[in-house]
DNA sequence: TATGAATGAGAGTTCATTCAT
DNA sequence: AATGAATGAACTCTCATTCAT
């Protein structure tokens, strides 16, 4: 295949690429802003730049366009955590880089609610509910067991599986709170939510255990 | 008033809050089941035993039967909880009591996914909100200053604000890990939910402040 | 029957009939203001200070109102120009008084429109159509012959059919023009009407043909 | 743009208007027949050989057919007329041209009904009554200053008014009577309504006023 | 790849009518 | 005679999905 080709062939695939980036935004906008039943594929596209039709070019169906965005973004989020972990040398730098990544999610307005939405939609559509635990999987850090024992050390059973449930309340924790916040913004707003992740984490997830 | 009139009153009005129970208990399966979005009329009709008609006797529309409900079972909550309150001399006892509350919520699960759909139905319908939110407002302990100093006593003003935040937080916190305990049932079990329900109320409520 | 047993009766007949009437004064408001499908049985009755279920304790279903209403208005408007043109000794006057009733609909908001709303239902409901056809049997004055004789002398075939053409026009010109003037007030006031229908009567109906 | 690309375009285009088209006079037949509130959309989209959903890629709603087909009617009717006005060269001509166009409406079992059910429309929708005045504005030779002075040459303010006030009434009066028409149909015949018609015409515009 | 007209199942809502009181 | 809760059929309108272009 000549350069030309592959040229050509990228202009596509560019092409392609950034339709399926902007009908991912657009999607994430409206679902999170109007929840998946109540979001429109019509106005997805039209906030994409592009006719509903271009959204089955793409995706399958509305679920489909649905899971797919939660697949992306979970990777996008995994992939940065991940990466800060694995810079760090010392058991104490990865806790200390947990810490600030779980305090940080107060400010993303997004993704706690998009894990909301697709949680409720999971609960709500079994047949779907494989795709998204799939995506989720990643997403726990107890599941990684190198970065699990690097930033915990190693555990007895019973302290594991204190570990383990704590490290799977810290999301959940941070929807409600996120979502709490829309909804009461004066009482809980960003330095309200800082502060309290940080007492939930430290209850939560003790420093050497 | 004789007792006869009485009585002919009683009928159709035993009749018409017969039929309102049963379509705001079948309203609730199916909003907690469902969504707001997804919930079907038809089905909450015929699981209350009525028509779709019935409804639309006694709420003025779908929104409305959703705002009643809330509102009916905030305060069935509220009195429950303030009642077990009043009944208590000490501000220790008072202190497990809302402690006792609080962990308990492990077990129900209804209320919190319920709270988790006002919300986000308050945050997607403005112009609900302020509905809502007034009745919202009866269930913050916070706000009822005489349960507020006779279980946490009189605190300064960093305290207090530090004590608001987390007692607006207790709720979101549940509803999130309710939530999450319907997505992944194996990993966070009544059993886990009541441990969690522990640590998180007495990092964030401390015994005497 | 004693005095008093007919004074009973007499209170419930007054009250029954008190009751049509109101029922019958709102139909024509909300079937004039709304037309027979818009209009609402629930609102009639409530114009009549009495509630939607006594709607069918005096009519068989809104149809049935709808015709009652018809007849009732018809037998009243026929009695009131039949009483006036009995009253008259010359076919002049009689003449004069038939021309002076027509030009007088100019006034009369509510007759030509309900009579537009009749026709309208006629020919949709056939079932209906010769109920309403028998009320308006007797609206025409072509069909008395005493009155025609009288108002008219003894015509030809040719100039009895020419006539009778006229007579049957006058009504649905006006319901036209009454309906247009509602349409256009600026351009078809009542003073407007009046000098049309004037000259459209004149016109139609020669003085001694 | 090359006759290729044209020949696209029309080929979406041609179908677009064939179903605005096709819904336009299915509406036509069932809005007469049944008028605007009994009239179905179901029906309308079937005589039309379309989809209900078809309906609304086309019109935004029931009323908005409605006001489209009325809209649409108006210009056909008048466009119709002033054409034929055009053509003619004296004023006895156009004389002519427009009472053979009125005396013309006495075969037409559409318009006439159709304007009564819009006006019908108007006073019991006043939002759309805006709407509906500017289509009936262009229906109205007393508008067109041109043709009205063509045809009824330089008249005194008191004539002017007169002669606006006859052209007024004679849509109106043509409904009545076409409605009539329907109801007693054996006493107003095609031949009965020409003859009034004629009649009408000659006494509420005058050849040379 | 992208468009958008068309589909059609299905939703919430209305309202004439019934009936126990 | 009168009430009004309940019915249920029918309606308009929505929107995910398809398909010819």
């Amino acid at each position: 295949m000549g350069a030309a080709a592959m040229q050509t062939l990228s202009k596509q695939q560019l092409r392609t690429q950034e339709t399926q980036a902007r009908l991912l935004n657009a999607a994430e906008e409206v679902f999170v802003r109007d929840g998946y039943e109540a979001a429109q594929l019509d106005e997805i596209a039209a906030r994409a730049g592009r006719s509903k039709g271009a959204v089955y070019t793409h995706f399958k169906s509305k679920e489909d366009l649905f899971l797919a965005l939660f697949e992306h973004r979970t990777r996008a989020y995994i992939d940065g955590l991940v990466k800060n972990l694995h810079e760090c040398t010392t058991r104490i730098q990865r806790h200390q880089v947990f810490r600030e990544f779980f305090i940080g999610l107060a400010q993303d307005r997004t993704w706690p609610i998009l894990t909301l939405e697709f949680k409720l939609f999971a609960i709500r559509h079994p047949e779907s509910k494989e795709r998204l635990r799939k995506a989720f999987e990643m997403s726990k850090p107890a599941q990684d067991g190198w970065a699990h024992e690097r930033m915990f050390g190693k555990l007895t059973g019973e302290q594991k599986a204190d570990n383990d449930l704590a490290l799977a309340a810290l999301g959940p924790i941070v929807s409600g709170l996120i979502l709490e916040s829309y909804f009461e913004p004066q009482m809980l707003n960003e330095q309200g939510l800082t502060r309290i992740f940080g007492r939930i984490f430290d209850a939560l997830v003790p420093r050497n255990p």
